[in-house]
DNA sequence: GCTTATGTATCACAGCTGTGACATAAACAA
DNA sequence: TTGTTTATGTCACAGCTGTGATACATAAGC
């Protein structure tokens, strides 16, 4: 009996097939035919809510976007105010804002390997390719909100060049997840998070 | 009239296509007929230098990690010993070594695209996962001689976890690495060199 | 009732893929 | 010379790809 069926979610549980996927064969596997077995759908109803194979990409790609986006938010908005807190405290919070672009638990870790395959095939695919550039300049500019924010706080040392260390902050972010996603015995999410604490400490004024 | 050709360098040139294409379409369209065209080749001529299409990969990758280990070695070779050399010559030399791993010039920039996609690849393909993980603990190895050296003659700041730092600047280089291929607009050649020697700096005694 | 929209399913088609089998021809070895 | 290796080229096959066309049933609107 169709027609009871939620159009948007069930765009939704496709896209999830094909981040099923794209973790486990790689996004050059993603053929709509793979991805309608995956979500246990004919192709024929698979393209009834999917125009054509680019579109679904599209989608696919922009679900991603918009979930990291989403959480990020979130967490902002969980951490809000940290000023009362002790600083170690406030240290661990600011933190664990950056830390939702690493790959520390599944779903992160499922949202990472989805980024980087699609923003490579962005390199080549024109149609991704802006939905790329948007991302990293908003890690960009998240990067940049949190330097700000500590600068303006007197968190950070004397000297700083806050656009360089932007760079050096989104650079080692990006390779942290890199790493961490292909090598998971060389860089633990341990490893990561490790990492990352302690080049904002080293940021910190000392 | 065939025969006088000489094996070696016929693969060496199918492998150039190869790295086109791939810097070009991306690995993906990287097919047995696509080399042959791109190679000015018959496919069936390609099938004679080449088992199969994934001794064609396995081949490529292996070629393309050794041209970067030549550089690297040769590179090495050209810095030698630069004790003698004042310490901002120093510092520019030591440089030059892990610049060799950043997308600074038309060839490195082929090198690290060819790279990074073919890491990628191996990250879903069983024939490729040794050549990247050997290659991700050479480029550790190299940054731990880079580091152990440092220290070795004073030139790191005091409190310095070794094993830390070489996961920062690894990642740090892959990161760099990543946004210069994917954003050569966002991201310079110059300001990879400029991030990377900045974090060089920070590193030193202070 | 009838009509329209929605969802599911099947088929065919052209295009590409890797690969096996084979033909031809030139260079070398006996 | 004859035979063998090396090199190039062609064909066909099965398999997969995206996509167009189509059928058919169910639900909703009239």
């Amino acid at each position: 009996m169709p027609k009871q069926v939620n159009p948007a979610t069930r765009r939704l549980d496709v896209v999830d097939a094909l981040f099923r996927i794209v973790v486990r064969d790689g996004l050059q596997h993603a053929s709509l035919r793979a991805v309608a077995d995956e979500a246990q759908l004919n192709t024929g109803s698979l393209r009834h809510y999917f125009e054509s194979q680019q579109e679904l990409m599209r989608f696919a790609m922009q679900s991603m976007l918009d979930r990291v986006a989403t959480r990020m938010l979130r967490r902002l908005d969980e951490v809000g105010d940290v000023d009362a807190l002790p600083l170690s405290e406030q240290r661990k919070l600011r933190a664990s804002v950056l830390e939702e672009l690493l790959p520390l638990d599944d779903v992160r870790r499922t949202e990472v390997i989805v980024f980087v395959e699609f923003i490579m095939a962005a390199r080549t695919n024109p149609l991704l390719s802006e939905l790329a550039r948007t991302s990293a300049l908003g890690t960009r500019s998240l990067v940049r909100r949190a330097l700000t924010r500590m600068a303006g706080r007197g968190n950070l040392r004397t000297g700083i060049e806050i656009e360089a260390e932007i760079t050096r902050l989104v650079a080692l972010l990006d390779g942290l997840c890199l790493n961490a996603v292909l090598y998971p015995d060389v860089l633990s999410a341990q490893d990561c998070v490790a990492a990352l604490r302690f080049h904002l400490a080293d940021l910190e004024a000392h």
